[in-house]
RNA sequence: GCGAACGUAGCUCAGUAGGUAGAGCACACGGUUGUGGCCCGUGUGGUCGUGGGUUCAAGUCCCAUCGUUCGCCCCA
């Protein structure tokens, strides 16, 4: 192929890959909605700091995976690996916040990120995101999980299971971080993994949830996060997880869940599939309550989650079955001369809800039949000679194959039933 | 950034010890006058990802390159 082709890790999605893009949208929002959530459009382009204030210099994701360049005049611009660090921006610059007041925002759109593509893993890929601002309470982060619940639900996706946890605050954390330093040191090298022996040092929380069956078993009785977190962390945790007790929702607890972003604290969570590979993350949110002063703005707290759309269209594919559109008409054209009517007939129909499409050259009755046929057409409104001179229609049922010849004022009534 | 597999018609793929390409599906048109979905026939369509190399001869061997896919990593 000598043509342009589209760039590695971009995607172009036609139908019906598009439509299960536009179905999560869409439901996203009506659940949202129902929750006093407004929808915010952020741009796609940051300037830089806003992500490395934001989500933390050191993590992977502005390390190294971040789409940075200059501008024209040399400041550095970043395409949004991310829908919170920019969503926080655009609060803080609006100034409308005041204190005691609480704001839920949703947005979705592309996001960016120089990673190797794989199943579910794109350079560009989307993402739903919901966050609730000014509250420090559990109530908060309860609700913003039943919401996702309810949206996955509403999509259609059962078979997923939430998992939560507690990082601990700023005050608790890093004596946690300090305990766990502190036990892999007396860890022998050789009973960890390559990566681990890497990890212990430079992010020891990754080191929990390492697959390798060697490190798990070298890392038992580990400090584990419950244990370590300060009395107010774990009231505000237990208040999480019984309001979601007394909820329909799910959920397991998994003390070694930990997120990559340093923003996270407090509450977090996670939705995991395991139908769809090895990205198999669909979801994921939690507290981040310094951000916002981090990024330059009030101390307001928050909380809030992403949905990776990419990845739940990967499961509503797995679930269609093959299901046809079916549009109520085709108009069968046979006569150069009814060019003009085809249309017009099928602007009649539109104009009464009906959907459908009309030839636009004429053709023989058999490729007109079987182009009706082909796209699943309810009916087959053909125009011949004979019809045209009449000013009639046939009108035939093409599940049935009665067929009735009517004025054209009356296809309308035959095609609605 | 690391590893593995794969790149042949629009799609899914065959292609035998190297000898200038096939099937199914799809598409188009037919199977007697204006009736589809089944069946049958005919036809359109490929410089075998790209660039080098070995050879009398390469889709088939070698190297490089681009791309795809899956995993690691990371995350949604």
């Amino acid at each position: 192929m000598s043509s342009i082709q589209k760039i590695k890790g971009f995607a172009d999605l036609f139908s019906p890959d598009s439509d299960r893009f536009t179905f999560l949208e869409s439901t996203a929002r009506s659940v949202f909605f129902k929750y006093g959530f407004g929808e915010l459009r952020t741009p796609i382009l940051e300037h830089t700091e806003v992500f490395s204030k934001g989500i933390g210099e050191d993590t992977d994701v502005v390390g190294k995976e971040m789409y940075t360049f200059p501008d024209r005049k040399g400041r550095s611009l970043t395409m949004r690996p991310e829908a919170t660090a920019g969503v926080m921006r655009a609060f803080i610059e609006s100034r409308q916040y005041q204190p005691g007041g609480v704001y839920k925002l949703c947005t979705m759109g592309p996001m960016f990120r120089y990673e190797r593509p794989q199943k579910g893993r794109m350079r560009q890929f989307h993402q739903i995101n919901c966050e609730t601002l000014g509250s420090d309470s559990p109530l908060a982060d309860a609700e913003i999980i039943l919401m996702l619940n309810e949206f996955l639900l509403a999509a259609g996706l059962d078979r997923l299971t939430f998992e939560v946890n507690s990082l601990g605050c700023n005050d608790c954390r890093p004596g946690f971080r300090q305990a766990l330093t502190d036990f892999f040191a007396a860890i022998p090298e050789e009973e960890l993994c390559d990566d681990c022996k890497r990890r212990r040092a430079t992010n020891p929380l990754r080191v929990l949830d390492c697959k390798v069956e060697r490190c798990k078993k070298a890392i038992e009785g580990v400090p584990e996060l419950p244990e370590h977190i300060c009395p107010k962390c774990r009231d505000h945790f237990a208040e999480v997880l019984e309001v979601l007790d007394a909820s329909d929702i799910s959920y397991v607890r998994n003390p070694r869940l930990v997120r990559g972003l340093d923003y996270y604290q407090s509450t977090t969570f996670e939705v995991v599939s395991g139908d769809i590979g090895s990205q198999s993350s669909v979801a994921g949110g939690g507290r981040y309550d310094g951000l916002v002063r981090q990024l330059g703005g009030p101390d307001v707290p928050g909380v809030g989650f992403a949905c990776g759309m990419e990845r739940l269209a990967l499961l509503l594919e797995a679930k269609e079955n093959g299901e046809m559109k079916q549009p109520d008409f085709y108009v069968a054209l046979l006569d150069e001369r009814g060019l003009r009517q085809s249309l017009l007939l099928a602007q009649e129909l539109r104009g009464h809800g009906l959907s459908g499409e009309c030839a636009l050259a004429a053709g023989s009755m058999k490729s007109q039949l079987r182009r009706a046929g082909k796209l699943n057409a309810r009916f087959a409104l053909i125009l011949g000679g004979e019809e045209l001179d009449a000013k009639t229609v046939v009108v035939k049922n093409l599940q049935s194959g009665d067929q009735a010849v009517v004025p054209w004022e009356h296809a309308v009534t035959l095609v609605r039933g």
